[in-house]
DNA sequence: GACAAATATCAAAAGTTTTTGATATAATGT
DNA sequence: ACATTATATCAAAAACTTTTGATATTTGTC
């Protein structure tokens, strides 16, 4: 009965996360912290070559999604991803060539 | 040796297609289309409450990306999706939920 | 051939995301 | 207390995507 509904707002969710990983600097950080259980931003923001404010825009857009989490120790953000959200969306193959 | 420029390329490949699925007319076209073997412009347009330039401007970038072709026949054009792509590219359990 | 229907393409407008530089906050070492 | 470092947040600028309305092209019908 609320199918139509279903589809509109099951179509909005997936987009906002595919929203998330539609861009290559995001992508990068998915694969860093595949390789390294958690990376603060510093360490980021270097191998991304990107500015630190940059970093931490893409790092809270990750985080909206779902797909990242961080912890603070002192001034430092340590962030680490979710991989059993990825896996949950993509597939093995792709999980295979994204991460690690 | 060229690792970096792999990963470079991966994550460009990888968010050209994101891209393509962020946007949740797009992943209407997708599930529409996973239910009708072929659907011609003027009915995802109707289906989508989509103008007809805006239904094409769509499915074109679904094209481009490689998930959906079309044929044409007289002034008809007929798009079909390529649900391979998706299978490779989306987890079961997200296409299970896009898909039909 | 004139007319209507289906589609594509184009350029402009509207909307959104990404990038930048500046500034604020909080923790750490002196 | 002071300087430094790591981060977040903000507002403006730049870049990009989506939406619109107009127009062109092709085919099918009278």
């Amino acid at each position: 009965m609320e199918k139509e509904q279903d589809k509109n707002s099951m179509a909005e969710t997936h987009a906002s996360l595919f929203k998330a990983l539609a861009n290559s600097s995001r992508l990068k950080i998915i694969s860093l912290l595949s390789r390294h259980e958690e990376l603060c931003v510093c360490e980021l923001e270097a191998a991304l070559g990107h500015k630190q404010p940059l970093a931490s825009y893409h790092l809270a857009v990750l985080e909206d999604a779902g797909l990242i989490t961080h912890r603070e120790k002192g001034t430092w953000s340590y962030y680490r991803l979710k991989d059993e959200r990825l896996r949950e969306l993509l597939s093995p193959q792709c999980c295979g060539s994204l991460l690690k």
